[in-house]
RNA sequence: CGGGGUGUGGCGCAGUUGGUAGCGCACCUGCUUUGGGAGCAGGGGGUCGCCGGUUCGAGUCCGGCCACCCCGACCA
């Protein structure tokens, strides 16, 4: 029995998110019943509940992108060689993690299909069939799809062989068009995160040295984990008309030339689960930002011979109470765990509020609720219990989203001094905001002193004083760039 | 691709100097429990990663292979 050997040591629980968090993190992933490795090397299985995350997030932001005059379209899992290699740096660039179909069944195929690392490519080339004119312009296309790379190393949700995302492909008229187009959808990721999932990030352009291969420009959303770390959370590419030249994709204009349109393309990915998952995570687990989880509210209700049936009847009542006010509800009726185990078992899965309904609670014609974010817990009256949770909801949601913001606050610095931009980088639990000259060199030079890359430079305070000298060549600086360790 | 580690019931592990496999959790049955990870009793489940060698006998010793994990390199 002894309660007080069940936490740590106790076989259900998971490692310290403080002490070790890459062990806790996989802990979660697993315990909560997120994804599991799969018999395929660097491949998850996701399960239903981990799915069920992803679900929200996708018919959340499929929303938002609808809203925003894209459609969806879906192409073809496979690109045909000769179509990667048109744009150059793009094969280039993915190259080493392709992997081929080269046959079917015995035959050796004409020409070898890439598995997609992504579809510029191949949406490429049907886009240069789409469009004649400039009344076909803009085109604003998304998919939902799979892609693959083969990663030497990965980690669960965070950078896996294969992957979900949803990729946006859109041509435009002229380069202005693009390019706001480009800043838009960066836009759309950013308030999407930070108002479904309570994630705030921070917009910026990558350097150089990150961009996408085949962009001009590549745009990021940058997020803060639990462990100081960094995470990409989305891209947004400009692509100009680098593509556009390599598939021909061109329309005639109004005064009758012919021109290459201008391009863009932007995704996000299962990776926004690991980015969930880091974020909000405490030492009890997950915590699920209401608006995406699966289940808002679990009912436990707390079932004794006598009067089990009687109090599952309350409960399955106040589910479809809570149901008509369009709250996802649970009612863990499994008879054969007793309250204890459950309480603890949801609150590893991160739902953000719990509900205790016993004979006592009947009798008094109220319930208990409590908070997964805050660990609050209270009495509350079964009348006008729906408006109440759905406010408890909101305010779990205001609530994460307020504490990662304050996060990322108490950890991020400006720093204009190269031994204390080493500290801090090597301290490992903050964002550095240091003037950069702008050139690869010195980015390199840093990450081989620190460990840190770029992760972008703002669009919000990237702008470097004219008296701003490089954190460490001290030449000029360009830009004021945000330097952390990263996922 | 370099360095290190680990492969034994579903999961986590133990297994002395070689003698024919065990523990916890989980699972099944029954009874008692149930408001912060329940108790008792009974029960099911393993060709010890694979191949070969040494030996009367290998989870244990030797050789080869494979897989996975960690650290690095690499990774829009």
């Amino acid at each position: 029995m002894g309660k007080k050997n069940k936490g740590k040591g106790f076989e259900g629980g998971i490692a310290s998110r403080a002490e070790d968090f890459s062990r806790w993190y996989i802990d979660v992933v697993k315990k909560a019943d997120l994804a599991d490795h799969s018999d395929v090397k660097g491949c998850m299985v996701i399960k239903p509940y981990g799915y069920g995350i992803w679900e929200n997030i996708q018919q959340s932001l499929d929303k938002r992108i609808k809203a925003t005059g894209h459609l969806n379209a879906y192409f073809p899992l496979f690109v045909p060689e000769s179509f990667l290699k048109k744009e150059a740096e793009h094969v280039e660039g993915f190259a080493p993690e392709v992997p081929w179909v080269t046959h079917v069944g015995e035959e050796p195929l004409d020409e070898r299909l890439a598995i997609r690392p992504t579809s510029e490519a191949i949406i490429g080339a049907t886009f240069a069939r789409w469009i004649q004119s400039y009344r076909d312009l803009p085109l604003l296309i998304n998919q939902w799809a799979n892609v693959v790379r083969w990663e030497k190393r990965t980690r669960l949700f965070l950078r896996t062989s294969e992957f979900l995302w949803q990729e946006g492909h859109t041509c435009h008229r002229t380069e202005a068009e693009a390019r706001e187009e480009t800043i838009k959808m960066l836009g759309v990721y950013h308030d999407f995160m930070r108002d479904e999932m309570a994630i705030p990030t921070i917009r910026g352009i990558k350097s150089e040295r990150e961009k996408f291969a085949g962009a001009v420009d590549t745009y990021t959303v940058e997020a803060m984990m639990g462990d100081g770390w960094a995470l990409q959370a989305g891209t947004s590419h400009f692509l100009g008309q680098n593509f556009a030249r390599a598939f021909e994709i061109k329309f005639l204009d109004e005064d009758n030339e012919h021109k290459f349109v201008h391009q863009t393309s932007w995704g996000v990915s299962t990776r926004l689960v690991g980015a969930l998952i880091m974020s909000h995570g405490d030492e009890k687990g997950l915590r699920v930002p209401p608006r995406i989880a699966p289940i808002q509210a679990v009912i436990i209700p707390i079932l004794r011979k006598d009067s089990a049936a009687a109090t599952l009847e309350v409960a399955n009542k106040m589910a479809d109470d809570l149901r008509a006010s369009d709250i996802r509800v649970k009612v863990d009726d499994r008879d054969w765990l007793n309250p204890g185990f459950k309480f603890h078992d949801w609150e590893l899965r991160g739902v953000p509020v719990r509900i205790e309904i016993g004979p006592r609670d009947i009798e008094a014609n109220q319930c208990m609720v409590a908070r997964r974010d805050t660990g609050e817990k209270e009495a509350l009256s079964l009348d006008g219990l729906a408006a109440k949770i759905t406010e408890m909801l909101d305010a779990v949601q205001a609530g994460l989203l307020a504490e990662a913001e304050a996060f990322r606050e108490a950890n991020t610095r400006e720093v204009r001094d190269f031994e204390e931009f080493k500290v801090l980088i090597a301290e490992g639990k903050t964002f550095v905001r240091a003037p950069w000259d702008g050139t690869t060199e010195t980015e390199d030079e840093i990450k081989a002193l620190t460990k840190a890359t770029i992760r972008c430079i703002p669009l919000e305070g990237g702008e470097a004083d004219r008296a701003d000298r490089d954190i460490l060549s001290g030449a000029p600086a360009k830009h004021i760039a945000i330097f952390a360790r990263a996922y």
